[in-house]
This record gives C-alpha cells, sequence and structure tokens, in this order.
DNA sequence: GTCTATACACCGATAGAC
DNA sequence: GTCTATCGGTGTATAGAC
C-alpha cells in the first residue's frame, strides 16, 4: 500500500527552506496554520513540492522538530562547558529557547502520537545533561544540598524559565519580579 | 456589515452543550480538531446549529474558556478556605487543574487575541487569591521568608505543578520523584 | 429551535509532464 | 527538481423553510 511518488534527498536547500519556513509558521501563526500550503508560500514555493521532500504533513512536522532540538543539544552542552554551569544554564534557558514554539510542539504532543515520543525523548536528555552539570558545581563547592538535588534544579530552572516568559509574552507580570528576585538570590546561594 | 442571522439565548441546554462538546474536543484532539463540524458532532446536533447559539468559531472558544475559568476561581476560593492554605493550594493545583487543556488554551492564545486576554486576566486573577492565600499561612505562623514573598510560592506552585502533570502525560518522568520530594519538604519547611 | 441547501475557500495527497 | 492538473473531503458561514 505505499505510495509510488518519487521522494527528494532529506538535506538540500529547498527541504530546509521548508523545515525554516514550517518553525516560523508555527512559532507566528501556530499548528493549525502549518498546512502544506502555507508552508510552502512562506519557503517560496509550490504547494506540492513538500510532498516531493516529505511524506506526509506529519513527517515535515517531526523532522522540524527533530532538526531543532539536536541543534538545541548542541548548544546546551556547549552553553554548559563552564566555570559555572548552573548560572550558564539559566542564561541558556531564558535567552535560547523558544517558549513559543516550546508551548506549540507540546500542545500539538498532546495528540500526535510522532511528536509526543520525540518531545519525551528531547525533555529527557536535556534534562540529564542539565543535571549532570548542576552535580559537577555542587560537587565543586562540596556542599550538602539536601533534598535540592540536581534533577530537581534542573527540572525547577526549566519550568520557572519557560512559564516566566511564555507568561510575559502573554501579558502576565503578576510575581514575576518576586520570582526573578528569588533566582537570584538562588543561583548566589 | 453585521449579519441578519438569528441568534440563540446565551445559556441553553443544548449551548451548554456545545460548550462540554468543545472542552472535550480540545482536551482529546486539540484546538486544530476543534472546528464547528466535529463539535456538533461531539454534541449531537448539526453542524449549523453551532452558528444559531455563536456567531463566529472564536466566539464559541472564548465562552468556552470563560466559563471553564469562572468556575475555577470560584472553586479555587473555596478550597483555600481553609486552616493550611499552602497545602490546600497544592492539593488543588495536582487534582484540579486540566493541564492538557491549560497547554491548549495556552497554545491557542499564542496566536488568538480573545483567548490572549482571557487568559491573562484569569491568571493574574489567580495568582492574586493565591498569593492572598499564602500570605494568610505566613502571617499566622510569623515567621521571615525572606525572598520567599507569597507571590513567589504562588508562581512556583502553580508552574511546577503544571510542568509535573503536563511532561507525566507526554511519558516524562526525568527528576520528577526529585522534586516532589522536594515540594513535600517544602510544605513541610 | 432545528432543519435543508448551499456558497466558496482550503485541506492533504497523488499522477504524470517537462 | 519543479511544474500543472486534479481528486475527494472538510472548513466557516449564511439564508430561508419547517
Amino acid at each position: 500500500m505505499t505510495s509510488k511518488r518519487r521522494m527528494g534527498p532529506q538535506d538540500s536547500a529547498t527541504s530546509n527552506a521548508l523545515l525554516d519556513a514550517t518553525e516560523r509558521v508555527l512559532r507566528e501563526e501556530g499548528y493549525a496554520a502549518a498546512t502544506s500550503r502555507r508552508i510552502a508560500q512562506e519557503a517560496g514555493v509550490k504547494q506540492q513540492l513538500v510532498y516531493y521532500y516529505f511524506r506526509t504533513m506529519d513527517e515535515l512536522l517531526v523532522a522540524t522538530f527533530t532538526r531543532r532540538t539536536q541543534r538545541a543539544l548542541a548548544r546546551l552542552e556547549q552553553d554548559l562547558a563552564v566555570d559555572r554551569p548552573i548560572q550558564a544554564l539559566w542564561q541558556h534557558l531564558v535567552s535560547i529557547v523558544d517558549a513559543r514554539l516550546v508551548f506549540e510542539f507540546v500542545a500539538l504532543a498532546n495528540h500526535n502520537e510522532g511528536i509526543r515520543k520525540e518531545v519525551a525523548r528531547f525533555v529527557t536528555e536535556s534534562r540529564r545533561i542539565e543535571a549532570a552539570a548542576i552535580a559537577r558545581q555542587f560537587g565543586e563547592e562540596g556542599r550538602d544540598t539536601g533534598p535540592i538535588t540536581p534533577s530537581a534544579v534542573a527540572f525547577l530552572m526549566y519550568c520557572v524559565s519557560l512559564l516566566l516568559r511564555r507568561e510575559a509574552a502573554t501579558g502576565i507580570t503578576e510575581g514575576h519580579d518576586d520570582v526573578l528576585a528569588l533566582i537570584d538570590w538562588a543561583l548566589k546561594r
């Protein structure tokens, strides 16, 4: 039952332009707008060309996610290879992570099995890298942090940075100053 | 330029059935599936009837959000009117808030101005209620919490509970045990 | 209050020519 | 590698009968 359609190479200028276009449409207009026609228009090609490079729209969405997360993991490891990784992680989270795109993909994961698996894999992998970097700093400073484990800190930093940015973009500021002051205080410990 | 279509009452059995159906579709299938046909089918009525009760699909979406959040605010105030509101708030957050629906609405808020405003209003109002309840308990216990202000605690409890539930539903568990242990420890202070 | 009929645009996807 | 042509289905929304 497989289609007889010809398929193009996985890494070409046009296919990358389609992945770029998909990211832009997801971020600016949401996943409901991520249609083959809209994305093709955004990339400056004909709608049918999308199906030369990707078998289905689903495959294009998953490819967009994996390309971005592979780059993100490399960038994360690079950013954490410094003296004080905990402070570097906070900087990374608030300046590199795109909260709009994250929410779009997480909402997609609610009802798209392919995206769900990739999101789970990426978050798990990121958190391990982050926890390892935090553990390194805890070890060097040689203090007993009790229930404040590296994994718990990784989770907290991730979720606070994500929600802070998402809420700010939504026009919510209630409590943000207080949380930022608390983070600042905690990072100086 | 306004339409001459007749409109039905704002609060009837059928309009409420449509709001219920919209919630179910949003939760189970995502906002892209929240179409007039799909929602009408879910409510057991004809597609065109949606437009008797709601001017546009956008209006139906906003109405679904406001009905739910008005009920949620009432429930929140009720749940916090107890002896130890901080512990009660945590219970409320992990058992009442529907993380799937929250993410769907927040993703919608990314690119829907009507939803964005309502989300901002609701989160701000909730946080004020929560911070007031936390401040009450802090006051009774008469301790100096330093940078750990009521507003900061309200934000932290909200974002941790939301992400914990969302990640668990996505199949992510990395760091969850540690965070739950930390919360448990913090709630006992 | 609910029905039928209908408009018109857009959707994913395929086939085959150039 | 990109084009034209095309399919059946679904989207929002309106008008008017029952």
